[in-house]
DNA sequence: CCGCTTATGTGCGCCCCCGAACAGTCAGCG
DNA sequence: CGCTGACTGTTCGGGGGCGCACATAAGCGG
């Protein structure tokens, strides 16, 4: 199951999973908001205000290096929520939250959040959950750098964030993306040339269209699709732990050689 | 505060922190292990057996690219716990667990791990906040990859180790530490031979001794320190949310130009 | 229609790292 | 003591992305 194509009328998939009172209780102590495009929600080191549960759009993440520039780790949409710090004890955000795809989200006071986390233990599990699918994001996305031509890395942005956005063009210029990716704009120009010369987006003045998703698809690396798959794997695990309760336990060790000489 | 320089008798600083009984129940339910150099503790896609409280030595985190290949997005040592996909509600563990450093470790079964979890609250707060403290090493790792030399990069990742190594020296071949770095293994050794060019380091056919800490700081990039001192931070912010209770929020938004045109 | 700003496109030299193949060297063991 | 396997060192051409500088073009306000 995929994040399912664009819609007009979105919402939160955390959210939505709640019980119909928890999800109420929340949203009474929470306001709606719109996503502009280019906004900074929180800067590194600083306290969150907010957390946000973005409905269409998206807020990505992103790490310093060397004190001055940074750039992408993660990408934020509706199926998760933004100022992770909260659920895990700190106010204080390790990263810079920027709305890279415009939108909207609900979004809850730091303090608000802390006190509805305590006592709400299916928002835990669901922030839990998220959690795991995302730092297998961060994780590949790491990897992902070191290992993957630009060209394929630009394709899986695009479809991350076409995932996310409510619909198959949006406001993204090449200045942008190259400072997400972590490289020159230069080198965007050369890379988004080569995806439309295959016509699978177009592109002209900060305006993006994707024309065809499962081009791009085959066109991105595997990234894009390892980290879905560990995403809705841990959702029928999910699904299947209510079902039957407690499941059984299993040995899986080998060793360094296979991997070094396999 | 630095996770200090190593000391022979350590113990995991996860379980150490937890109140006398909340450590006495969960170390009857758990078994001290010997930690051997390249074993594999869990392979990606497969239920974790055990979770794992290194006391000394470090366990590495491994993330498949392309199917075949897999490198290094964290390291595990007696700060932390490896298999952290329990803690977050999953069985199947999304990384490949592979022994680094040579060591000891406390292990619990993953069933045994996941009662104790849920009626353990200093155990969760814990695990909480190594969490956040992993999440930035792994996002650090993201950008770390994409930008920086691979000497400062051995330089960080021979760092990182020796903080969780009962020595000063360990055993390590260059084909492993390629492994790790996602690298070819003529790469590391030039990268090594720099290294021990300016004295830092020395080895001999998979044996290396640190020589020159503080240079091999300076050697390396500055994700080495921002990582620490993300850790430490939240750790100061745990001590004075104990004393004081609740805090102030504060609200730091600021705008993309701002990062773009310094 | 003009001029300014913003966004995209091109060219050039450079260098780190890649892939592959091969040579040297130490350790352990029969 | 010599064999064997593991570990380290060297070389070569190639290419992706870098930093820099400059050229073109689309939008926009006056």
């Amino acid at each position: 199951m995929e994040i399912a194509t664009p819609v007009t009328t979105a919402m939160n998939s955390v959210l939505q999973a709640l019980p119909q009172t928890d999800h109420q209780r929340l949203l009474a102590h929470s306001e709606h908001v719109a996503l502009i495009y280019g906004e900074v929600l929180c800067e590194p080191g600083n306290a969150i205000p907010y957390v946000y549960f973005p409905n269409d759009g998206s807020i990505s993440l992103l790490t310093p290096v060397d004190g001055h520039a940074s750039m992408e780790v993660g990408l934020v949409g509706r199926e998760g929520m933004a100022g992770m710090g909260l659920f895990l004890g700190s106010r204080i955000s390790p990263v810079r939250m920027l709305v890279q795809g415009a939108g909207s989200a609900t979004r809850m006071r730091a303090n608000a959040f802390r006190q509805e986390m305590q006592r709400n233990s299916a928002l835990q599990r669901g922030l839990s959950r998220y959690l795991y699918a995302f730092m297998a994001q961060v994780a590949q996305t790491a990897v992902c750098n070191r290992h993957h031509l630009l060209e394929k890395r630009l394709a899986r942005w695009l479809l991350m964030t076409h995932d996310r956005a409510p619909a198959n063009e949006f406001h993204l210029t090449q200045e942008f993306l190259a400072h997400m990716l972590g490289v020159r704009r230069v080198g965007v120009t050369g890379a988004a040339r080569q995806l439309q010369e295959q016509s699978l987006i177009s592109y002209r003045r900060g305006h993006i269209i994707i024309h065809d998703r499962p081009g791009l698809e085959r066109a991105s690396c595997r990234c894009y699709r390892d980290v879905n798959t560990i995403r809705d794997r841990m959702a029928d695990e999910e699904l299947v732990g209510r079902m039957e309760g407690e499941g059984k336990e299993e040995e899986a060790p080998a060793d360094l050689v296979d991997q070094l000489h396999p």
